[in-house]
RNA sequence: GGGCGGUUAGCUCAGCUGGUCAGAGCGCCUGCCUUACAAGCAGGAGGUCCCCGGUUCGAGCCCGGGACCGCCCACCA
């Protein structure tokens, strides 16, 4: 633990974050109070498992306001006296991670499949141990008050064996299966990938058209397709059962150019017979339309290109061997070569690629594993439909229905090293599978030796267990009796079908229970010029740098400040302003600390009005506060606390108190207004630490009583209703206005700052308040000027709120300007008044409109025109 | 092809169930080194609230239509 800062206060003129984080951040880490005792049941402790990062990433935009508003909540709930764990890991990230380390060898002109899966899994796990504790670090630097004590990995040996427990029990009872079925290949990786990791994306291809002549010699039939290399494992040709034009046609046999297979022509009600020519070739194995009309019609399923995306022996010896677009082009050749091609056209439509290689998806038909989702689905969507899992915002559990009222089987087997292998073994001998936690020892039928199979799981699969697997499943720990489930899950809309919907499902089905209650689902940060903010493009901001420049609680405030229930451009404005109240904030302290009466103690003491004033203001912002962070309304808790700090605590109440600690004023006063401020910064420090925790941990070391301890572990301050003081309010709000309209007369006049104007007050009431408003707009009540009504025009009228002050002539009191602005805000109020005269000559308005709101109007008109009759 | 979100000051965004709602931060202009903070303080300028209709005494706010931007889902070769 680094030391203190030697300097006085005094000497700290401004918020150092650089010296003060590392300090705050060793004394929290030491302190224990991120890792709570596993003790009492989840209703009363408050837990957030954080979506793991992949191990090998660094901290980035979506992570930083995905941490920030996390925190926020955990600290807030760790103040309100909960044990509160924050769950951290990192995901293995199977193909992402993978297809870096494979970039690496193939950069050392080596491969996997050279140096074999032993070797390749151990420069992996290399790979992991030198990038792997970057983000954690990064994390920290947040402030994100995880329990680090506990960090987990998605193939730790504990957290491997909660994977294998759930793929044997689903497997056990009939969910998960193997298959023969149309997958969407990844050439890229090498591997079959989920619905979900498929992108859409628009290109123009070239749209031929094929004539496959009748088999008796009758004529032909031409079809479009936009892939004529996969002619070659066609096994039919289809037209609508409707389409008079093929009706004769169907059931009879066409020749499959190139190949001269006989292909027959059946009717399927998928064909449009608008599109196109109307007729379709049918590729089972290279479409997936195909492929489910394939069975329905039990077609034989051919397939001619390859898991390397390369044509393989099946597509002839012209063929074998080449590339894809290599294909196209020769069969193009050869088609026109032979005399069958009608014609091609550019063709605009969506195409799947490979979310995570980028290639573009090769549909085929291959041997995985599969996991059947409806029964999972059904309670999974239950417990949103009946609140017990709410989404913010709401939009997106309906989103989240739809996809779960649709879902289908998912693929879970990945042809990929870096992950959990199946817990599949087989017996070659005789062909007996086992699917068992334990390896088996030998094959239970002939004895023969097994071999386990090659895959390994969907990394989704592995993170769907997170909440539980990360805190003891499925052993009943303490800790999963104290903190499952969890209270809030906070991410991207990305990936609520990825990783929420599978979580729910999996959590009910092996706890019983949803993992969490809420999902807040962030907004994603864009470049500030709109664009995704992506390293790639260029457009990526690091917020490590940012942390650097502005300190951490900046980048904390900034990021609430810019969530939204929409997406965000990323806004290093509100960063500076964190950084600002940051600062504030401390120089304020500063302020109290060296100016408070020694015998202060943290009460509040109301003395005066302004007192009662400010104790109101703290008891609403805290309010105000807590209810934001309980609704997810980061914004406006980070903002309305921004204002309060400043347009309410230093603006006013502490310019306003200056004089009475300067110690003009009696002892006993001057203790007792040192005593409500030490009482304000105490409460205001406690209430901003969920959301700027280092700075006002930092001040609280200053402020602390014997017997507290670190400001992380005191408590919330609950808004106390009985300070709120509306005579106050009103009183105030009165001599602020007061105060900006002779501020702005002075201003525009050119009234010199220092200048003290003598002045009479010609206004009703506001006793109470009328030295504070000589004191901040800098004026010298002239005889009976406290006094109320009306009193003698002086050289000139300032309008202020129901009434006002006189400038009377004096030194420094140069009207200058003042008629030019006379008149100005005479034009003004005529033309404000014309308005509301013609609301209220408005009978439908006057008959119609609430009476409190004619009311209202007509009060405003007295008060314009009271105004425009001083002037 | 369905669905969702957005369009408010030069920029980034707030504006709850329709009546001080036309706001904040930044930027800009003016004046102040006022004994917490000059990365500060005080004051100020700046908006046909995307367009067209409608409902209403009254509409950024509700309804209908349209334009543009963005996102999600989807098996038309």
């Amino acid at each position: 633990m680094s030391e203190p800062d030697e300097r006085s206060l005094k000497e700290r003129t401004r918020f150092d974050p650089a010296e003060v984080e590392p300090r705050i951040s060793d004394a929290w880490l030491q302190s224990g109070l991120f890792h709570p005792e596993a003790d009492g049941d989840p209703a009363e402790n408050y837990s957030i498992a954080f979506p793991p990062p992949n191990v090998t990433g660094d901290l980035h935009m979506g992570h930083a306001l995905q941490a920030s508003t996390q925190d926020t909540l955990i600290r807030y709930h760790r103040m309100l006296g909960q044990r509160t764990k924050f769950i951290l890991g990192t995901d293995h990230a199977g193909i992402g991670t993978q297809m870096q380390v494979e970039k690496q060898l193939a950069r050392e002109g080596t491969s996997r499949q050279e140096i074999g899966r032993e070797a390749f899994l151990e420069r992996i796990w290399a790979w992991k141990e030198l990038h792997g504790s970057n983000i954690v670090d990064q994390l920290k630097r947040l402030g994100a008050s995880f329990d680090y004590a506990e960090e987990r990995f998605t193939l730790d040996e504990g957290y491997a064996a909660a994977v294998v427990a759930v793929f044997v029990a689903l497997f056990d009872r009939g969910l998960i299966y193997r298959d023969n079925y149309m997958v969407n290949w990844d050439p890229g990786s090498r591997s079959a990938i989920s619905d979900l990791e498929v992108e859409e994306r628009e290109v123009t291809d070239t749209l031929f058209s094929i004539a496959y002549p009748l088999a008796d010699g009758d004529g032909e039939l031409v079809v479009a397709t936009v892939r004529p290399e996969t002619m070659l494992a066609d096994t039919a040709l289809a037209v609508h059962p409707d389409d008079e034009r093929y009706a004769r046609l169907v059931g009879r046999e066409v020749i499959l150019p190139l190949v001269g297979r006989r292909l027959v022509v059946i009717a399927d009600e998928y064909v449009k017979p608008e599109f196109g020519t109307g007729a379709l070739k049918i590729t089972p194995g290279h479409d997936p339309n195909d492929f489910e009309i394939g069975r329905r019609h039990g077609l034989d399923e051919l397939s001619v290109i390859g898991e390397d995306g390369r044509m393989t022996e099946a597509a002839g010896p012209r063929f074998a061997g080449l590339s894809v677009p290599d294909a196209r082009a020769a069969v193009v050749a050869a088609l026109d070569e032979e005399g069958v091609l009608r014609a091609s056209d550019p063709y605009t439509h969506v195409v799947p690629f490979s979310h995570r290689s980028g290639e573009r998806i090769e549909p085929l038909i291959s041997l995985q594993w599969f996991m059947r989702m409806d029964e999972l689905a059904r309670p999974a969507t239950d417990v949103v439909i009946d609140g017990r899992v709410r989404f913010h915002p709401e939009r997106w559990g309906r989103v989240y229905r739809d996809w779960m009222d649709n879902i289908r089987p998912w693929c879970i087997s990945r042809q990929l090293w870096w992950g959990h292998r199946l817990p599949v073994y087989y017996c070659d001998a005789c062909e007996e599978t086992y699917v068992s936690a334990t390896a088996p020892e030998r094959c239970g039928v002939c004895d023969g030796p097994l071999r386990q199979d090659e895959d390994v799981l969907d990394t989704w699969f592995s993170s769907a267990l997170w909440p539980f697997a990360t805190i003891g499943w499925p052993d009943q720990t303490p800790e999963l009796r104290a903190f499952y489930p969890t209270d809030v899950l906070v991410t991207g809309r990305d990936i609520i079908f990825l990783w929420v919907a599978r979580m729910i499902m999996m959590g009910i089905e092996f706890c019983g229970t949803q993992p969490f209650s809420d999902v807040y689902i962030t907004s994603i940060i864009q470049a500030p010029d709109g664009r995704r903010m992506s390293k790639s493009l260029g457009t990526g901001i690091d917020p490590v740098e940012e942390i650097d420049r502005h300190g951490a609680d900046a980048v904390r405030f900034g990021m609430l400040a810019m969530s939204s229930t929409q997406d965000v451009r990323y806004s290093a404005e509100k960063v500076a302003q964190g950084q600002g109240l940051a600062n504030k904030l401390f120089n304020a302290s500063r302020f109290v600390l060296l100016s408070i009466d020694p015998d202060a103690t943290p009460h509040a003491r109301p003395a005066a009005i302004e007192d009662r004033w400010i104790l109101s203001r703290l008891a609403r912002i805290q309010a105000d506060v807590t209810r934001r962070l309980e609704e997810f309304d980061f914004a406006h808790a980070a903002l309305g606390l921004y204002d309060f700090v400043y347009g309410e605590l230093c603006d006013w109440y502490l310019e306003l108190v200056k004089a009475r600690l300067a110690g003009d004023g009696d002892v006993e006063d001057r203790v007792a207004v040192s005593s409500t401020l030490l009482f304000v910064l105490r409460e205001t420090l406690a209430l901003a630490h969920p959301m700027i925790p280092f700075v006002t941990e930092e001040v609280w070391s200053y402020v602390r009583r014997p017997g507290e301890g670190l400001l992380a572990g005191e408590r919330f301050p609950v808004a106390d209703e009985s300070r709120l003081d509306p005579v106050a309010e009103a009183e105030l709000e009165w001599a602020i206005s007061a105060t900006q309209a002779v501020r702005g007369w002075r201003d525009e006049v050119g009234i010199k700052p220092k200048v003290v104007m003598p002045v009479r007050i010609a206004v009703d009431g506001h006793a109470e308040v009328i030295g504070l408003l000589a004191r901040m707009a800098r004026l010298s009540l002239v005889g009976e000027s406290a006094q109320t009504g009306p009193a003698a025009p002086g050289v000139a009228s300032v309008a202020v709120p129901g009434g006002t002050v006189e400038v009377l002539a004096g030194e420094g009191v140069d009207l200058g300007a003042h008629a030019e602005r006379l008149a100005k805000r005479r034009a003004a109020l005529e033309a404000e008044i014309a308005g509301v005269r013609r609301k209220l000559d408005n009978a439908a308005f006057v008959a119609k409109a609430p009476a409190a709101v004619v009311a209202a109007v007509r009060e405003k008109l007295a008060a314009l025109e009271a105004e425009l009759e001083a002037l």
